[in-house]
DNA sequence: ATGATATTTTCATGTTTATGGAAATATGCG
DNA sequence: CGCATATTTCCATAAACATGAAAATATCAT
């Protein structure tokens, strides 16, 4: 992940329609959704929602594969992974006077990883 | 945190100078830094940098506060902490097939979470 | 082959965004 | 008060973005 990167990604994200289907495809897991389903779920035309997924497979937030007519689209977690480690890089210069509590507060809304008080 | 703001968070990052003005104060911590001194550090004009700021700072990232003539600037933890928790929001339906690899990966980059195995 | 389905690419249009000069506002100092 | 410093607001302009119809591509079924 570099700066360019990540600026991609983000505004790959600023946008309703593929903030929505991002948080869809976290929400779907590894299997993923047909890009059909996701304009549908989403009331845009397809050609439409094929400039939203390609924006967000460019950015690296999602990953695609085809099964004969149908082209499957899920969230690509390494992508997402890198794009939030860069954003808190380095954050307070290691000395974890807010990050701490800051990330270990979004683990702890998961639940099974362990990190909680 | 709701879908419209995180949309704005987003955007606000979505920019080159004002991603590197967001990481610049997540790493300066919780004291922040003049406006006139990203100026300077970004070698952008004043209004410009103001324009960012004002942005970042509607979108709940930044917080500012004055001292005489000097405008401090510094990141809003519990705004970014609200943002990650949105975009994660309901992982893989809870089920942590990927969501625990990658979001204790992240805390494990930083140092004293203790969440890493 | 022909036709039907699923998706992408091309292209045009209107809208939003980034930029920075100039003027305005706020604060401190002598 | 009058001047200097720090920052913001106003305004105009150029560039980037979102949208979706129409045409193109890919795959499957008969």
């Amino acid at each position: 992940m570099n700066q360019d990167k990540a600026v991609m990604a983000l505004a790959a994200l600023a946008q309703d329609t593929r903030l929505s289907v991002f948080r869809l495809l976290i929400k779907a897991g590894p299997d993923g959704m047909i890009a059909g389903a996701l304009a549908d779920a989403m009331a845009v035309p397809p050609s439409t929602m094929s400039h939203h997924l390609a924006k967000l497979e460019q950015a690296g937030l999602v990953l695609s594969w085809r099964t004969s007519r149908l082209i499957h689209y899920a969230a690509d977690y390494a992508g997402v992974q890198a794009l939030l480690t860069f954003l808190m890089a380095d954050c307070c210069q290691g000395d974890p006077r807010a990050c701490a509590d800051l990330l270990s507060a979004i683990v702890c809304d998961r639940v099974g990883v362990g990190a909680c008080s």
